[in-house]
DNA sequence: ATTATTAATTGAAACGATTTAATAAGCTTG
DNA sequence: CAAGCTTATTAAATCGTTTCAATTAATAAT
């Protein structure tokens, strides 16, 4: 039996009414009457009914963080940099944070996301979603929620559209950089380790490939671009692959660390000497290719920063602001380990 | 303004009673009538208001993880693989998870734990606590969700006492088994970069190694125990110190990977072959020892299995079963790096 | 001394669901 | 046909707060 704000009343010996305005600093109460009243709590250990609070005052100064997440994907690293941001920057404004996974699949048939947001929206437990998500959202997904004028941001995708705030990366960007770096080092022939196809952000590195080189009026060889799965084993797959043509490219631009990290492996079982027969540049900045030999340069995500944003966006959203789109850039580093 | 039951009994031309009753499937309800609610909640979109029902049933189906952080750590990697079980394994049990972050301070004084975790207790927002600290919890922290009978578990931490549950990793054994696995390839000469001294796990570590030394009859050397702070640079100046003493030790116990790294890499730098002239053993499984040249074999902790077991563990406390502690083992993994 | 003003306190409604006990209607049954 | 049983439905209480309007008491103004 938890203790209410009727038994703190009853011992200060005042109303309910008295004790929650004492409790809250609202309007006015004599010093004497204060004095009683926080006695009262004091000794009873009185804690105020969160639950009972948020339904009158509809609000639960909570907010859900949704990731839609495919089964065999791990968040693992991903999670952890996005969550203590996320986390950190979402109490700064005084919200609570919630998670749900949600897979591929619910109950057998696929998983109906515009259902699910849909019923997040209406149950009233949440006053913000944030809708994490590694693959395709589409507008018509999210629209219940801007006709339900619920706040809410999505983080790793771009979509446009009617009252959609999001934070994405610019993985085109990241990429075309990484790309352009190799070219101005003087590299002519330029292999890509390419992610899967149906993964919108490995086609945006593709794409970034494929531009940088025509930027430069470099021809594209379609023997250099090698696809993967994003991990270690296919990048060695891949590599060996690209160990066959002729010629051999002096420089490849992994999608994703991992893979880059398979390439390196296997130039190394061959006896290929990275970086000076071939430079190789990953993506994604996970902490093990600072300690490869040799370390590897790579596409930096700043995925700190989308917590961060995905926060404030969405307290913007909730205090009745704009919608907004940012897309964060990503920063080619570890240039040095090519430099030598 | 959102649907609630009284606009469904209106349309539909019932009680509210009823709609209650038909949506949750109690009570005896005439097929006429439950197809009339139906239709009408369908019409209307209604979601029931979860914060509404929490409050008469005096439940939230919501657990909190309430970790407790010092402002210089970082929790990304031990969270991500913890957080993502956790969750898998709390939603299994038909819980959802909230996450809260304390630092070491709170409002410019230490923050008391005590208070923090009756707060928690008392608000009633939450069914169950799981509390993750990476520095010690002492019983009195928790002695008062115990007299309020509240249901927690303890992760990371090893707390015995009344009405504590708790899941821990046996830093000890896995210490002992990586010195005895030095000791048995024929080492007698093993260093030890040890962590910081307030760090209860590094004392454990630090523990193993001295009593695995002398269970082989090792005599101790103190110029080979050198103390780090986890960080990897630590670990390159502590591998400085160790190359001053002689003679010169032909294995490291390092205390986590990071410091390893460090130790490699100075090693390295001085023209030191690991493995072969020297080992080098890790703590913790980050991944990337995994890509080093050489790889470091490495103590790995169960961090997914740390909070699959917090989950079963508070489930059963929240069903009323009785208090358990475990301690999950670590293992020894890349041994092959040592072989050749 | 009466009225107006201010300050302190409280009763009661509201938030949106669930649940219990009561009611009404329809059937049996003796 | 009255009494007893079912069955379907609902009115009303409840959960623990907050808040608004009303009340009371005390003080100031006329």
């Amino acid at each position: 039996m938890p203790v209410t704000i009727k038994d703190v009343a009853k011992l200060a010996g005042v109303s309910p009414a008295t004790v929650s305005m004492v409790l809250n600093g609202k309007g006015k109460v004599s010093e004497e009457t204060q004095k009683k009243v926080e006695e009262a709590a004091q000794k009873l250990g009185y804690r105020p009914n969160i639950v009972a609070r948020s339904l009158v005052k509809g609000k639960t100064n909570t907010i859900l963080l949704c990731a839609f997440i495919k089964e065999q994907e791990k968040l693992s690293a991903f999670y952890g940099e996005l969550i203590n941001h996320l986390l950190a920057a979402i109490s700064r404004e005084g919200y609570y944070l919630q998670i749900v996974v949600k897979g591929e699949f619910f109950n057998g048939h696929p998983l109906d996301k515009r259902e699910a947001l849909l019923n997040i929206a209406r149950n009233r437990l949440f006053e913000g979603l944030i809708i994490l998500s590694h693959w395709p959202i589409h507008y018509s997904e999210v629209s219940d929620l801007v006709k339900e004028n619920f706040p809410f941001v999505i983080v790793n995708q771009r979509v446009e559209g009617e009252g959609v705030s999001y934070v994405d990366i610019d993985h085109y960007g990241g990429a075309k950089e990484a790309v352009k770096y190799l070219i101005e080092k003087g590299h002519r022939h330029i292999a890509h380790l390419r992610g899967p196809r149906e993964h919108r952000h490995a086609e945006d590195r593709y794409k970034a490939y494929v531009d940088t080189l025509l930027d430069f009026g470099i021809p594209l060889k379609k023997e250099y671009v090698v696809e993967g799965n994003f991990r270690r084993i296919s990048g060695r797959e891949a590599m060996e692959k690209l160990l066959q043509v002729s010629p051999l490219p002096t420089a490849i631009f992994a999608a994703n660390d991992k893979m880059a990290i398979g390439a390196l492996q296997v130039a190394k079982e061959r006896g290929i000497k990275v970086h000076d027969d071939i430079n190789i540049i990953g993506f994604d900045g996970i902490e093990a290719v600072k300690y490869t030999e040799p370390p590897l340069p790579t596409v930096e995500q700043p995925l700190g920063e989308l917590g961060k944003v995905a926060a404030e966006l969405l307290a913007e959203r909730i205090r009745g602001g704009e919608e907004k789109g940012i897309v964060l850039p990503c920063k080619l580093i570890g240039r040095r380990c090519l430099v030598k």
